[in-house]
DNA sequence: CAAATATATGAATATATACTCTTAAAAAAT
DNA sequence: ATTTTTTAAGAGTATATATTCATATATTTG
């Protein structure tokens, strides 16, 4: 297989990185996080109704992607995207998945 | 344009085109299909040295979950971006995966 | 019509992901 | 030091996706 534009390397982490994106949930929660703003898991769980083991899985699949950061802060930990421009990501898809 | 709450379907769609797209392979393909480039099966299975009906598969992935379209000309089906600005996902992940 | 070319589909199995419930671990408060 | 709050991790089952090879369909050409 021969793929001139990125290493196939590369090719593997973009595809893992949009993996873990390619969530409702996830989408949700992505939604949440733009410009810059940085949630507990609590805070998202709140927010989006959903159970806080399920909150904390997928935080920790775009975390383990590289999709998001995080940062303890007591007995909080704070969720954020780790690079701004994959809020562009989540508008683009947006856009074209509008129903 | 920014969406500040997208519907429960809305979300899905996003995510399964998401799903289609995150794959290496896929992303290989979408990366010979920027700039309205239209490109037939045999082009891209002869362009990435994969099966043809490998490459068949993965065009009827993403023209099933409506991130590719086709057109029939005689014997030959040629691809093409459903949205043009689906490239700029590729790119936006392009950057984010950088090794 | 038969042959050649281009594309699509199907089936089998291997692998990966999701979902839910339960429990563990860390920090703070009492 | 025990309890409370917040977060993370584990295990088991169900479901989905990938991969490969074989074959079917469509279109043009001889």
């Amino acid at each position: 297989m021969k793929f001139d534009k990125l290493s196939p390397e590369e090719l593997e982490k973009a595809a893992s990185m949009l993996k873990a994106i390619a969530h409702p949930m996830r989408i949700a929660i992505l939604n949440y996080l733009d410009d810059g703003k940085k949630l507990t898991v609590t805070e998202i769980h709140v927010l989006l109704e959903i159970e806080q083991s399920t909150t904390s899985h997928h935080l920790g699949i775009l975390k383990d992607k590289g999709v998001l950061s995080s940062k303890r802060d007591g007995k909080n930990t704070y969720y954020f995207l780790k690079h701004e421009n994959l809020s562009n990501i989540v508008d683009c898809i947006s856009q074209c998945a509008c129903i």
